[in-house]
DNA sequence: GTCTATAGACAGATAGAC
DNA sequence: GTCTATCTGTCTATAGAC
């Protein structure tokens, strides 16, 4: 791992603690075990850190949502890949995904706009499977708003609780999850 | 209203969209029309503004919950109850209630131990309603902290999606965000 | 109850030695 | 690539006039 990777990966944890503006640049650096100074070796700015960190995984759900769209699969599939897909990173990146759910709004410029495109192309593309799913009667006629706001906040809310899951292995908790996401608890 | 109450409701507004740490004295003063040092007539800190709006609402929940668990009510009636109390708060304090979702890890001392076990409260009261469903077959099989975690996620979100339902009123909405939470989607 | 002025700490970032 | 030293600005909070 890179100096430079390993800056993102304890940036991504400590600003998960202390949040973006409480995180300076001094604590950083004292977690790494170099002078503050040396980061600027490796990365331009603070703003740039998290810019990377966001934007990368947000180019990744835009790009695996565009995948599953265009599949020709029933939309209850295209929901479980895009549920397990939420999972994987869930599992494997749970500090940069609460960078990318809580802290968006401290980016600034162009990786702001570009970040609310992606967000909205993401949100837009779930939107029009959720549409397909009701025309096809796989899913109840229910507010398609309100769908996709109650998947979506299970879904971003993963990485809070996946360290809490104990002894579910993944392929479990997919399952699971689906059944609780589409078929109700009752 | 009284100033400090201004003091509150701006606060946790501005809060909001800065975070805590990005909020400065002088911004609130600003937003609200004076100077920063006279705020310090109203509040003893930045840190008691961010204090007072989280415990409060988060004794507000935890009363709540006990006053339905100790019901003669079904479990999913005492479920019914706890969301139409989370969309009632959702819709009248929706900046108050970022703070206690996002903005809690700022408490300090005996306010963010007061905090936490509040929060753990809420959820095993959460938790044994849940369980006395799955015993009184009301609710399916599922893991617990599974079906307590979606509920979870879906319940503390409401307050970022409320204010773009639309033209959805609010029973209609508590009646169908039941039907989505409880009975599933497909 | 609001103001001006300021104390004292800490922020992001840069210059230049090694 | 890391360091020391430092610039420049902002932060919370207080003192004391009105």
């Amino acid at each position: 791992m890179t100096r430079k990777d390993e800056i993102l990966q304890v940036s991504a944890r400590l600003i998960r603690e202390k949040g973006y503006v409480g995180l300076s640049m001094r604590d950083l650096a004292k977690a790494i075990g170099v002078k503050a100074a040396s980061l600027y070796n490796h990365i331009p700015s603070k703003q740039a850190i998290l810019a990377e960190i966001i934007l990368h995984l947000a180019e990744d759900f835009t790009s695996q949502i565009q995948h599953v769209a265009i599949k020709s699969i029933s939309s209850l599939d295209k929901l479980k890949q895009i549920i397990e897909h939420h999972v994987d990173l869930s599992l494997h990146h749970p500090n940069k995904l609460a960078l990318l759910n809580n802290e968006w709004m401290h980016l600034e410029g162009q990786s702001l706009a570009d970040f609310k495109t992606m967000r909205n192309q993401y949100e837009e593309q779930l939107r029009q499977i959720i549409n397909q799913g009701k025309a096809n009667n796989e899913l109840k006629a229910l507010h398609t708003e309100l769908v996709l706001f109650s998947l979506l906040s299970t879904l971003r809310n993963l990485n809070v609780w996946i360290k809490k899951r104990g002894s579910i292995p993944a392929e479990q908790l997919k399952n699971e999850l689906h059944q609780v996401l589409l078929n109700g608890i009752s």
